[in-house]
DNA sequence: CGCACTGCGTACGCTTCCGTACGCAGATAG
DNA sequence: CTATCTGCGTACGGAAGCGTACGCAGTGCG
C-alpha cells in the first residue's frame, strides 16, 4: 500500500514537467491564467497552528496549499468550535475572496504543517476580474468546499464516532504524500467535536484491527480499504465533486 | 408579539412601492439587473414536497422564493439524509448555478408551501454573464448559504437536540409571515436527523414552558426571545452574514 | 357514518458518548 | 540526569438520544 507522488493525485501518471504545480488548482489552470497569478505567488512554509484566516477579519492573503493540511473551523459566538472543512494540496484557503467577499465567520489554520503559495487578496481579486476561466475554476472549488461542509453536517448529525473518525483519516490521507498523518488525539478531538478520550478509544479500535499503526503524535494508514468500509457513504461525496469539476 | 409584513423583513418600514419584490434578493437588485431577470421570471405556487432540485441531476429552473420554506438536504449514497440549509423569501434555490455549475449532490424541496418566481437556469446563467453586480449579489447569497451549512455542521456536532430544535424553529420563523410554522414532527425529525419521538418530547418541553403553542401539523411561536435563549449561539451567524452582505 | 390513515403522546431497555479523573510514558528543557 | 510537560491509555458513573412499540385522536375518504 505504499504511496508515491504528491497528494490527491488522480492518476498514476508521473508529472509531466518540472514546472507543473503541486497544487491541483494551479495545475488545472490554463497557461494564460497562470500568467495572471504567478507574478504574485510567493512560496511560504506553513507550520502547524499557523493562522491563514481569522473569523470576521479581512482576509489579507490567500494560500494555494502545496503540502500539509489546513482546517476550516466554524466558531459560534460562544467559542464552540468544530471543523467544517479540510484543505490540502487540492485547494486553497480564502474561498470567501472567490465569492466576492472580504471575510468570513470561519477560522482557518494549519493542522498538519506543509507549504504553499501565497497571494495577496487584492491581487487575486484583480486576476479574477480579468479572467472568467480563472473565476470559473475557483468557483468550482468553492462548490466542492461547500459540498464538504454539507457532508460534514451529515456526518456530524448521523454518523457514529468511529465512522466520522474514519472519514477524517481518509480525508487527511488523501492530502498526504505518504501514509503518515501527523496529529494528536487532542487536536483531532477538537476537529470532530468529541472528547479526547473518545478519539483514543476509537483509534485503538482501528489499531487492534490492524487498520493503522499509531505512534506519539501521528498514525500510519495500513489498510485504507478497510477504513473506507467503516466510513461507508459518509466519505466520498465531495471527492467525487472534485473529480467531476476540477480533477 | 404579532408580526406584520413579509418574512425576513429587516426594518419596520412599510414597502416603498407596489412593485417592490417580496423576495429579498430581487428587492436588493438594481433596476438594471432587474430588467435582465424580470422578462424570464414566472410566478409559481409551491406546494409542500414540491421538488426544486434533484441530487446530481441538471438544475432546470431556479426559484426565488417569495413565501414558504424550502429545505436543502444532503443525501449520501446510502440514503442517509439531513438538512444542511433552509431557504425562504430571503433567498433562492439553485445556488450551484450561481457558482457556474449545473448540478449539485443535494436535494431541494418545499418544506412549507408557498410561492416563488421561477427562472430557467440557462436564462439566469446568461444574465449572470452580462452583469457583474448581479453576479456579486447572488454570490453573496451563496456565501450566506455556505455559512448556513457550516453552522449546521456545528449545531449537529455540538448542540443538544433541544438547542438544534430551537435553532430550526427560529430559522423557520424568520421565513414566515406570521408566527405560525406548519410542519409535522415526522418531517422535522428527518430534517434534524433524529427520531420522530424525540421531536415530540422536545416540542412538548417548549409547550409546557409556554414558548410555543402546538396543534396538529404545526406550531405557533409565542415567546421568540426565550427560544433564542435556548438556541444560544447556535443561532445567528448566517443571519448576521445576510445582513452584512445583502440586507 | 364508519373506516383507514396520518400525526402525536408515551414508555422501556439499550447504546453511545460525555465529564471527570488518574497514571504512565515519551519528549524537552534546565 | 532530573523535572516538567505533553500525549496517550484507561476507568466509572451518568446523560442524551435511539429502536421499537403501542394507543389514541384528529382528518379525510368512501
Amino acid at each position: 500500500m505504499a504511496r508515491t507522488g504528491s497528494c490527491f493525485t488522480m492518476s498514476k501518471r508521473f508529472h509531466l514537467s518540472m514546472s507543473e504545480h503541486r497544487n491541483r488548482l494551479l495545475a488545472a489552470l490554463s497557461a494564460d491564467d497562470l500568467v495572471l497569478l504567478e507574478p504574485h505567488l510567493q512560496h511560504v512554509m506553513l507550520a502547524r497552528r499557523d493562522v491563514l484566516e481569522v473569523p470576521n477579519k479581512t482576509v489579507e492573503n490567500v494560500y494555494f496549499i502545496e503540502a500539509g493540511v489546513a482546517s476550516v473551523v466554524a466558531v459560534n459566538g460562544r467559542g464552540e468550535r468544530i471543523e467544517v472543512g479540510l484543505i490540502g494540496c487540492e485547494g486553497m484557503s480564502g474561498v470567501t475572496i472567490v465569492m466576492g467577499n472580504h471575510r468570513s465567520p470561519h477560522s482557518t489554520y494549519m493542522q498538519i504543517s506543509g507549504e504553499g503559495l501565497r497571494i495577496g487578496a487584492a491581487q487575486l481579486r484583480k486576476a479574477l476580474s480579468k479572467s472568467a476561466t480563472l473565476q470559473t475554476l475557483l468557483l468550482h472549488f468553492a462548490q466542492v468546499f461547500m459540498t464538504q461542509a454539507a457532508q460534514t453536517a451529515v456526518a456530524n448529525g448521523r454518523a457514529k464516532l468511529e465512522q466520522r473518525l474514519a472519514r477524517w483519516v481518509l480525508m487527511a490521507h488523501d492530502r498526504s504524500a505518504d501514509n503518515n498523518v501527523s496529529l494528536t488525539h487532542e487536536f483531532l478531538s477538537v476537529m470532530l467535536g468529541v472528547r479526547r478520550a473518545s478519539v483514543t478509544v476509537a483509534l485503538d479500535g482501528f489499531k487492534k484491527r490492524g487498520l493503522i499503526e499509531a505512534r506519539r503524535g501521528g498514525i500510519t494508514v495500513l489498510d485504507r480499504k478497510a477504513i473506507e468500509k467503516i466510513a461507508g457513504s459518509f466519505y466520498g461525496v465531495p471527492e467525487a465533486e472534485f473529480r467531476r469539476l476540477i480533477g
